[in-house]
DNA sequence: CGGACTTTTGAAGTAATTCAAGGGGAGTGG
DNA sequence: CCACTCCCCTTGAATTACTTCAAAAGTCCG
């Protein structure tokens, strides 16, 4: 069993791209397997942070909820992606929480045999940083988002992110390969259900969307950038 | 000339904390100085990444600008901070702009020879991964306030923020050693200047701030927690 | 077919923005 | 040293975008 068919997976991961083949043998043989079920929870805020793990295949969500138990979105997580950053920032408890969205196959690692890796190869520890940097980036783009544009704006920005994210393409148009509630795409744009609800039906007979219960098809993907640019 | 000052400073930066002596005589070698004057500009929005930098004396601000000319305010950066995080992040352009607020003195590394740097010490990489983490994480609380809390709690964070990473303690409560006007809080907290305004006033009644032009000083930091702290 | 969850839509309420105008400090130049 | 100017700040009043409240209608699943 020389060849693991996790190796080639794991070659291509936002982790391991473009590090060398032994190095990724190394991960490969460091690394356990999780598999979660849909809803299940793979690491819960506030804990400690113990394992990093990449996505194999399915798809996850984190979240971030206040002491009111108000929730935000923080991002969907996918394939190739790292879950736990937290070991990679060297922080000691999850700042927020992961759950899986479909059922869900990981690579993880403890924090003590990833951070031997990265000591080792260098080439993970930049990548670390890369993709680090990238999500600090993205964060940046929200913020300023969420600062300056209105809510119609917002909204459609999130969807256009999705559809880049999770986009499939179909007879209708893009559909979002998530299931997504009124409700998930308020905590994503900062807003209510109600209001998301109203944008989605105004957007609908404009042609612009097709959507259904937990579910978002674009069908006119020009317009709806037209809207993230609107003043 | 064997022993530099540059190093010991360097030594407790973010970037080069804990990393073996020999690698930070390394990078104090490949490094450069620069100096910039108040208001000048280090790195554009936009501009091809060619270059990090360390902050050794001053402090900057880094801002995000919209295509309408808005803007945000991304955070300020002080002593052992890095500018210029967009070379670690693997991305070609810079997503904001950096400018010095004070007098500053930088010192800086090409990307060649950081990522040279990165590679032969892996513990720097490692640093550079832990500081991104530890950027994306502050945005993640920061995009949950913007999401979920009023204008006046928000500003309330903001300046919380600022006194811990810039507070000096003085007589009359906590002065924020870094110039700011009523617009500065408001593209920090997303609002309006005339909101922060006002809010300033009503705390200025309650005994909490003190502030004049430009400047905020935190008479009551426990009241000031208060206001974050509800719904 | 019952029941839970999701979505829609109207109406009322409100937090915060926008509009508008004036006041005050700090620095500059005569 | 005074006056002028440029910012910066303040405060009222009007407006509005969005939320909150409320209720009903769909839709999916067991």
């Amino acid at each position: 069993m020389d060849h693991h068919p996790d190796l080639e997976i794991l070659e291509r991961t936002e982790l391991f791209r473009g590090v060398p083949v032994t190095a990724v043998r190394d991960a490969q043989a460091a690394s356990f397997r999780k598999r979660v079920a849909a809803d299940e929870i793979v690491l819960r805020q506030g804990d400690a942070a113990t394992t990093l793990y990449v996505v194999i295949v399915g798809r996850l969500r984190a979240i971030q909820t206040t002491a009111d138990g108000q929730q935000i979105i923080v991002r969907y997580l996918g394939p190739g992606e790292v879950v736990g950053y937290t070991v990679l920032a060297g922080r000691d408890r999850h700042p927020g929480t992961v759950v899986a969205v479909d059922d869900t196959h990981l690579l993880g690692w403890t924090e003590a045999a990833i951070k031997e890796l990265m000591t080792k190869h260098s080439s993970i520890a930049m990548n670390a940083a890369a993709l680090m940097g990238e999500r600090y980036h993205e964060m940046q783009i929200r913020l300023r988002e969420l600062a300056t544009e209105r809510v119609e704006q917002r909204i459609a920005h999130t969807i256009v992110r999705l559809s880049r994210q999770a986009g499939r393409r179909t007879a209708r148009g893009i559909e979002i390969a998530i299931p997504l509630s009124r409700q998930d795409l308020a905590e994503m744009s900062g807003t209510t259900l109600h209001t998301v609800s109203r944008t989605l039906s105004a957007w609908e007979e404009q042609g612009i969307v097709n959507c259904g219960r937990r579910r978002v098809v674009v069908s006119d993907p020009q317009k709806l950038l037209l809207v993230t640019e609107e003043s």
